[in-house]
DNA sequence: GCTATACTTCGATCGTTGTCAAACGATCCA
DNA sequence: TGGATCGTTTGACAACGATCGAAGTATAGC
């Protein structure tokens, strides 16, 4: 896991940006498919039930690392995210929660 | 409180389009300030500390209310708004606490 | 070095949406 | 009945955003 991308730091997360992040039906549903391990997963494609191209996808991992919701870490050719939990539940508690119930 | 106008039963609201509402500056603005009373709220725009035309105002309710956030009331000129907390409790629990904290 | 791999970025398309002014509809009241 | 008021709807426009294929970038492995 050589380096993480950049990502607002946890005070700099602004509601109305995770809202906006999650109001996407890819987005949530690959924040959900995030939500049920606590390891990093792959990025790729084929890891997600989502019908898009790899393009798009990668759109949206940007759309949820900028948002603050996500970090992702880059190792050699491939790459790993997570859900930002702690941070997201410091700043807006029971928010991530609320969402994937 | 002469008629409502219409909007989503309880189990029809959808959380991707719930988000799609209040990922708006100014719509989780007056979601807010709604949420600071307990009877329904004018709908004009004086009232809301909001800088945007009547029209758009309008049009940020017609959101909200197809979204299953709000309640609105017509009696005669005055049209009134609610927020539909326990519809909202109920269908997504915590989520409208989480967002407004 | 060369080539295959894994993902991102670019450029373009096209539907969605926030916004306003103007027109409209409904209601109240004199 | 005729204005004045309150708010919506319409029509238009610009900005945004989800999407894709193609080109680009970095890395691994031979």
């Amino acid at each position: 896991m050589a380096r993480t991308l950049p990502q607002p730091a946890r005070e700099a997360i602004e509601i109305v940006t995770v809202l906006q992040a999650l109001a996407d039906p890819v987005r949530l549903e690959v924040i959900r498919e995030l939500s049920t391990v606590t390891e990093p997963r792959s990025c790729s494609l084929e890891a997600y039930d989502v019908d898009i191209s790899a393009a798009t996808l990668s759109h949206h991992w940007r759309v949820l690392r900028e948002a603050g919701l996500t970090t992702t870490f880059v190792d050699g050719r491939r790459r790993w995210v997570e859900l930002r939990r702690d941070d997201l539940q410091a700043r807006f508690p029971g928010l991530l929660d609320a969402v994937l119930a």
